[in-house]
DNA sequence: TAAGGTTTTTAGAACTATTCTAAACTAGTT
DNA sequence: AACTAGTTTAGAATAGTTCTAAAAACCTTA
């Protein structure tokens, strides 16, 4: 856990204990996808107790400061992705679970770099599958 | 405004007198993308008045007809657009605005039509421009 | 063209996800 | 150890959307 601390502290963040609980969480094992809603009961479900306001709280940090990346998938609810490096995802409806698709995996001719004179600040690909 | 009558029988849809206000502000001239709010309150202004709780309804069943087509920008509001067709969007991130790509001007390879057994259903691209 | 059944509209209440508030607490500095 | 700024918290507040149930409109059949 002490590698969550510096993490923290080279993303401009106080190492406090809410946010290397949430870390050790999010930041451990392989890369996920979580809501605020998620992260709150998974959490709450392995004993550590930590307010909503405290976890919305991080997550808007956490992603202000390049730690997750947030996707808009559903107008109902935010997702939040530990994998910040450009991908894409699947999203299944059935499950409402998401899934990372590779940047290499999936082609885009040509790649728009500007529009109308404005910087593409990210591409946001969703596929959708009835599953 | 006879046609637009048709054109909600035609989606199965009873050509009440909200829905063909609403239709016609939505679909007598060229696409666009309205929110519920954005909608109600050009409405207002033209001196229609419907309410609310009937632009959502309208809005919600208009698309599962398939008159309008609903997409996901911003976990805090919904898009819809009267486009339906297959296409892509530019989103603006200053002005909120919501332009149009035509599928043809975006290559994807390989396009996918299945993942893990299941359809795709639908594939939302969305590029962020900073302006 | 009137009656009757079904669907739609409406105002306002309710709900859900998220943010705000301001008081208590904590981290890092001196 | 004391200070200051940043963080956490419970609960209130807010925003977007859906629900409720009563009134109104639509459409069919007579």
């Amino acid at each position: 856990m002490i590698n969550l601390e510096k993490k923290l502290r080279a993303a401009g963040l106080r190492p406090t204990k809410q946010r290397l609980l949430i870390s050790n969480y999010l930041f451990s094992g392989s890369h996920m996808h979580v809501t605020a809603d998620s992260l709150y009961s998974e959490l709450s479900k392995s004993g550590v107790n930590i307010s909503l306001a405290t976890i919305y709280n991080v997550l808007n940090i956490f992603t202000s400061h390049g730690l997750l990346r947030e996707i808009s998938i559903d107008s109902s609810r935010s997702y939040f992705d530990t994998n910040t490096k450009k991908h894409y995802h699947y999203y299944y409806e059935k499950t409402a679970k998401l899934e990372d698709i590779d940047i290499e995996k999936l082609q885009i001719n040509p790649l728009p770099e500007k529009r109308n004179g404005f910087d593409v600040s990210s591409i946001d690909i969703v596929i959708r599958v009835n599953g």
